[in-house]
DNA sequence: GCCAACGTTGGC
DNA sequence: GCCAACGTTGGC
């Protein structure tokens, strides 16, 4: 069963980003820790930004490309999805010339700083545990940057 | 709509 | 830096 906040289902992701980029110590410093999930140019991923990630959401932060990747903390979804800016702004890595105001090609969430873990959990370890063998993290070849995580494989890694 | 070529992601 | 796996592009 999924949980509740105020009668409304609520669900958990998984935000995917390279520390030399974002790191959780990055979202953390922004003003009331706050920031826009921006430059994600993915049409699955922006689907779930624009359709399916609600406020009340949570997610783990999660650091790829780098010596240790792995999940690092937890974040909470306080503004759902809206058009991106970046996709405007000529001047950023993240501008895509054929969209517009009218129509939007994509998306943000804005996610809050929620907790940093005492020490990283790294992507070896979530590999050995059966219980997340289904997590479209683990699966080969997935590099979707954001993706669904079940209240049980929440539970599983919150409780490690 | 097919599919080859190319680009990107990201673990290792 | 290598390379597997996937997404995107564009000719036809």
């Amino acid at each position: 069963m999924p949980a509740l906040i105020n009668g409304i289902i609520m669900a958990y992701w998984l935000f995917k980003s390279e520390p030399e980029t974002f790191s959780i110590d990055h979202l953390k410093a922004c003003p009331k820790s706050t920031d826009s999930w921006n430059g994600v140019r993915n049409y699955q991923a922006r689907n779930m930004l624009r359709d399916q990630i609600k406020v009340g959401d949570e997610g783990f932060f999660y650091h790829s490309n780098c010596k240790v990747p792995g999940i690092v903390g937890t974040v909470k979804i306080v503004r759902a999805g809206w058009p991106d800016p970046t996709q405007f702004d000529p001047d950023s890595e993240y501008y895509d010339p054929k969209s517009s105001t009218e129509n939007p090609r994509w998306f943000v969430v804005d996610v809050k700083f929620n907790q940093k873990f005492s020490s990283i959990i790294p992507l070896q370890q979530l590999k050995m545990l059966p219980g997340l063998s289904q997590m479209p993290l683990l699966r080969t070849g997935n590099r979707l940057s954001i993706t669904p995580v079940t209240k049980e494989q929440w539970q599983i890694i919150l409780n490690l």
